[in-house]
DNA sequence: GTTTATGCAAATTCTTTGCAATACT
DNA sequence: AGTATTGCAAAGAATTTGCATAAAC
């Protein structure tokens, strides 16, 4: 492969995640470009722009991928060790800005992990108070 | 659904998983009782013994469900807050007996969390030193 | 004009569903 | 005998692949 272009459907996908930190779902992305964006150009240009280290993905508990912006992401691996949010209500996901400590072990060695969380959101939350 | 019946394939099933801690794709399962359980009675006897509380399951990395004995596990409820551990050489998963503390994040309600570690298990740190 | 990026259709993989046949009590 | 359980085939959902066309440089 040889230098990346400046496409229109890398610009589209970066403009959409904005200053977010909220996730959305690849298959949220399909739906939401479609047609401006093919499926499997969401797929790949998702796949160049995590290469980039400009956007990440997680799983979700729904075995979905769930992809958001990089702020204070160091570098595309290192963000298996930020903890990731998801609504139970609404739904939503989104990063956290927490650090949590990786434990010891007996007989293992742990490199990375992956955090995810579950419960209410600051929207769902106010809603019940309404 | 009346009484739940005493099978050939729950049987088998649990079987399977013996005292042990680790875990098993769905898919491995299906694979490894071709011939003696039909592929959609695997997702149907999995899914039974979790109602029951016998069995847990996660969500891996990868988008796979992996399934596991419950031990601790107080109910199936209960089973995303133990971590799993999924060794990066050979790519088994197992349940680690290991408590971690959900921490509180400003402006949401944490209700459970799901932990996923990434490593080198006791078997493949031990096959480095022969 | 050359090479990267995209669109489209088809293939793959994991999982679920409907319904008739089987097996447990 | 009655109903929970299973097998099979087919449908569904998410993702990937191959190849011809289009767009960036």
């Amino acid at each position: 492969m040889g230098v990346k272009r400046k496409t229109k459907s890398v610009e589209l996908m970066l403009e959409t995640f904005g200053q977010s930190k909220n996730a959305l779902t690849v298959v949220d992305l399909v739906k939401r470009f479609e047609g401006k964006m093919n499926k499997t150009t969401v797929y790949r240009v998702l796949e160049r722009l995590e290469d980039e280290g400009k956007l990440h993905s997680f799983t979700g508990k729904d075995g979905l991928k769930w992809v958001a912006k990089c702020h204070g992401c160091i570098s595309s691996n290192h963000t298996d060790d930020h903890p990731h949010f998801q609504c139970n209500d609404c739904g939503i996901s989104q990063c956290l800005s927490l650090d949590i400590s990786i434990p010891k072990v007996a007989n293992h060695k742990i490199e990375s992990a992956n955090f995810l969380f579950f419960g209410q959101c600051e929207q769902c939350l106010n809603s019940y108070s309404e």
